[in-house]
DNA sequence: AAAGGCATTCAAAGCGATTTCAAATTTTGA
DNA sequence: TCAAAATTTGAAATCGCTTTGAATGCCTTT
């Protein structure tokens, strides 16, 4: 009710006795204003504790301010996102950057989001996430014209900005290692079917098997959303499978504790009946090296990607093409105990 | 760039042959208007996608229509918060309010930001969260008039609105509970201090031991943030104490994983040699129903707490005193396989 | 001494909405 | 039938900023 009424630019010039104009372009840095004047105002406006409206100055100048995310879900905004949003946020607060949270119930619903936001102005730019190989909401971006950077990949027609790892590298890798150890039946825990990167991954994996002349089989193929509970049941049915697997590969931390709950409920042990290889994000609160065994891992901090994108962000807005703006960041193999030689028998 | 130029209330208007002034009255439901009007304007804005610009429409009704979060660390970030985080949105998506979020490197840089936020009115309120037991960012909020609910509670001189769990008598029951089954030397890993509600948990603590004529041993309790490897280390440092504890109070779902490994890797066994009961704020991926074994709880919803600090936000707004919104909310205690009688011998 | 140039400053016109106040039209009542 | 009231519309002011174009004063230059 009360609201203290903030302190405007009139207020602060005639205060100091001079024009709105003259205020203004001394606080913007224009080079037509005086050096004096400019301290003198400097000075002033910190004093007080002016700053402009926001809300003005966006309509004035025409920039938001402000770039978007929409989560699909609420759910959504897991230990992912939450890790990857605060990598978005730490860039964004040093150029003054709004960050724009909003969440929808499903697909629809996010498309309606995009387009609302586009009608409303609200935001200058937008981090897109957890792309299909054929994205939708990519497309509708392009046809809205509103900037955007892709944390994955996709197809669409045109050219689009994107910073993606190398997940199809990342699981070649980690296979391969696997069948070094002798391992021959290895369950693939991936993330659901249809996302990029899920797809990615299931190419790796199968290229590592090719390449040693193996298939695939299907029922050590599972594709979930990465919580434990759903880890924790895949496992424990693939366990039951006569010979069952020796080694796991599992798509996230969450994933990989819901795999050794299973294991363990299994008499088996860890590092030597079966082994994990586990893709971490790199959340600070949950660390491979700190688990028991420590936990082998493909790595790639989310958080980074977070900053990188947000700066990439700032440079599709400073004009530069998005067909110039792709980064694919390599993946990191860490070997730890949970993965060991193949056992002799089954 | 070559951003496509959004229709503006004026070209609407022209579109229809109308003025600025009925269009906009038509769209905001005044009564003055015929409905005839109003339906075609209604039609027309809804075919040609009109959404008026944010910027505008706040500087004109001076309503912000966003509400602020501010993060300090970027790794507060965490699991707790993208939880509470997606509880607060859900209700605000339903209101079209945004959620401005954003994240600083301590506490200076937090109260500059409210100071920011306040000055360049960015928002209507803010929701200010993990209070100390006399918060200056309360205070600070008070002396801005920048409404605001607070997630916890504080001691400043004025009343301020709140919603909080009922820490103490949550730890309460959990400590009194462990007596009951015949333990004597309970440990307590606790938030970091300072905090109201690891204070209030430290109180239940201390009150149900005192109940039974029993003291807290100070090497016992152990004060930090939620992770598992912090948790790890205090827990393996407690199990090498003689006698050892023979139970553990778990402050969060992180920091049970850290203690169920030290407690594993001590080669003993959760639920017969050491219990546990872990405060669960129900996080959708790690399940205590589907630990193993189970985990006892003390359990409370922290997206709810989100979704109901959102409505009470707007309360506020429509101007309720922050003297009446004052809400605490029971926690249930739910026991299950991590917490059994004490072992005879030590 | 007049003119041109430079450094500063300012008045006023946007930006795209809401809202006040007045005008035009229709309806009502006697 | 005509004034008064009710209904419906619109012109213009306003929100707080940026930015254009003009004005001011002071040096130089010729």
């Amino acid at each position: 009710m009360g609201r203290i009424a903030a302190m405007r630019l009139k207020d602060l010039a005639e205060h100091l006795g001079l024009s709105q104009t003259t205020v203004s372009r001394a606080l913007n840095g224009y080079p037509e204003v005086n050096e004096a004047t400019r301290r003198r105002v400097a000075e002033a406006a910190n004093l007080l504790g002016y700053r402009p409206n926001a809300s003005a100055l966006r309509l004035a100048t025409g920039r938001a301010g402000a770039v978007g995310l929409v989560l699909r879900g609420a759910d959504e905004l897991g230990p992912h996102m939450s890790e990857f949003l605060s990598g978005v946020g730490s860039y964004m607060a040093s150029q003054e950057i709004d960050m724009l949270v909003s969440t929808v119930a499903n697909h629809q619903e996010e498309l309606a989001a995009y387009r609302r936001l586009a009608a409303s102005q609200k935001v200058d730019a937008v981090i897109l996430h957890s792309p299909t190989v054929s994205d939708e909401r990519a497309e509708l971006l392009m046809e809205l014209k509103i900037p955007f950077v892709l944390h994955g990949r996709t197809n669409i027609g045109q050219p689009v900005a994107w910073l993606d790892i190398d997940n199809t590298s990342a699981l070649e890798r980690a296979t391969s290692h696997l069948l070094d150890l002798g391992h021959r039946r290895i369950a693939l825990l991936n993330g659901v079917r249809g996302r990029t990167f899920a797809e990615h991954r299931e190419i790796g994996y199968r290229a590592a098997l090719t390449a040693r002349g193996l298939n695939a089989d299907p029922a050590l193929v599972g594709n979930s959303a990465f919580t434990d509970e759903i880890a924790f049941r895949m496992a424990q049915a693939m366990l039951e499978l006569r010979p069952r697997p020796t080694a796991f590969l599992a798509g996230s931390m969450m994933t990989a504790l819901g795999v050794f709950r299973a294991i363990r409920q299994a008499g088996l042990h860890l590092g030597s009946d079966v082994s994990m290889i586990a893709h971490d994000d790199v959340f600070p609160y949950l660390n491979a090296d700190n688990m028991y065994p420590t936990m082998s891992t493909t790595r790639s901090s989310i958080r980074q990607a977070g900053t990188r994108i947000a700066e990439l962000i700032m440079q599709i807005l400073a004009g530069k093409s998005a067909a110039e703006v792709h980064e694919l960041w390599p993946v990191e193999l860490v070997l730890r105990e949970s993965s060991g030689p193949a056992p002799r028998t089954l």
